[in-house]
This record gives structure tokens, sequence and C-alpha cells, in this order.
DNA sequence: ATCCCGAGGG
DNA sequence: CCCTCTGGAT
């Protein structure tokens, strides 16, 4: 669709990312969060579950978790035990139920009940890192303080050959070096679409890639 | 580098 | 059986 004109998969990241944006956007265009939620707390409280966790299965369990645990205050209370297992499915669940439980406590002792919205007040809770602060401040906020690195997004820029490096966080640096700012909250959420229905961490169809003409790991 | 940990797909 | 799923702390 797009005419990448003389764009070859070696062609320098920064050449190849406008026309992948473009083609992505078109791929999916209501590429978004997909963990259901209805303010910053339940945001939050759903990506720390979300690790090595579909979000599928993270939906699957959030809404009886936020009917029984409607606030910060009432996770700050909650039995652990009872916590642990309302959040059992979704695996690694003792510190995923102690890490809600003791960022729920700082959020009522330190934010008055209310998900901080900077990047350095985030990064101090239990459980959370620059991956899930970004989720929660460019989804539950709006705010593009850096680029959400996941396991999808990790594959994909290195396939596409976007980064060279494995740390997540040198991953970020390099995205933010070739992406606008104003595309920092939606290529994370691209690449997830396109890591999920395409360019799979097992067995990538590349055949029905529509970035297989700029993509160094295409497969023949 | 290692541990936490369940569930589904191939 | 082995790998993967929107990671983070030690």
């Amino acid at each position: 669709m797009t005419s990448a004109a003389n764009l070859t998969p070696d062609a320098p990241a920064a050449d190849r990312i406008p026309v992948i944006l473009e083609r992505l956007h078109q791929e999916y265009p209501d590429a978004r969060c997909a963990l259901h939620h209805e303010n910053p707390l339940q945001l939050l409280v759903a990506t720390i579950l979300s690790a090595q966790c579909t979000d599928e299965r993270v939906n699957q369990v959030t809404p009886e978790l936020f009917a029984r645990y409607p606030t910060a205050e009432a996770f700050a209370q909650a039995d652990l035990e009872e916590l642990e297992q309302a959040v059992r499915s979704t695996g690694f669940y003792r510190n995923k139920a102690r890490n809600i439980q003791q960022a729920c406590r700082r959020i009522v002792a330190e934010y008055g009940g209310q998900v901080p919205d900077t990047m350095e007040e985030l990064l101090t809770l239990p459980g959370v890192a620059r991956k899930t602060a970004n989720v929660v401040l460019g989804t539950a906020f709006g705010i593009a303080d850096g680029i959400v690195v996941d396991t999808h997004v990790k594959r994909l820029a290195n396939r596409l050959g976007l980064t060279q490096e494995s740390n997540p966080e040198k991953i970020e640096r390099d995205l933010q070096a070739l992406v606008p700012r104003e595309e920092w909250i939606d290529i994370s959420h691209l690449l997830i679409f396109h890591g999920r229905q395409v360019c799979s961490a097992r067995k990538p169809r590349c055949a029905a890639c529509v970035l297989n003409d700029l993509c160094p790991s295409a497969q023949v």
C-alpha cells in the first residue's frame, strides 16, 4: 500500500520507521491497551498482573478482583491470602499479590489513594519498573514520558533491526531516538498487536506480514 | 544470572 | 514435553 520506494531491509532504521509506522497504523487502526480498566488504579493493578501472562487471562480475573477491591484502600487492607487466590491464575501470584498490596498501601499513605502520574513517583512503587510505569503514564494519563518495552516490543524491535540491544532500557532509548514523540504511546500498541497476530515468538507468519519487504529477519 | 509461577499452544 | 505470555526484584 504505502510506497516504500527504494527502501530495503538493510536501509537505516531511521529511514524505515516512517513507513513501518504508517503501515502498522493502517493495519491496526484500533490498536490500544487491551487490559480492561476504568481508572488509573485498575490499570496499574492489571499491568502488574500482566507480567509473563496474556492480557486475556488478566481480563478474566480483574472483573471479580475490582468488584471485591474497588479502591487502593481496599487492596491495602485485603487479606493477603485471599488476594493471592484472586490473582492466582495469572502466575507469580505471591509476588504479584504482595506488590499490589504494598503499592496500594504506599498510594494510600503518600498519595491520598490516587495513583501518582510521574515516572519518578511510579518507579518507587514495589513491582513497578519502566514498562509498567510507561503503560500507566501513557494509557491512564496520556503522558508520553517513555516507550513501553515488553516482550513483544523487544522481539519485534530486534527482528525489525530497530535496535541491536537486548536490555529493555537500552531498547527504549534506541526507540526514543528513532520514533517521533507523538508516536511513543501508539508504537508499543502497534508492535504488540502485530506481535500477537503476525510476528509471533515461535512461528512468525512472514508471508502475511505487511512489513515483509522492510524486515531484515523476514523468512521466505 | 536466577527466581517467581500458572495456563495454553505447538 | 518445551516455549511463551504486555516483568520485576534479588
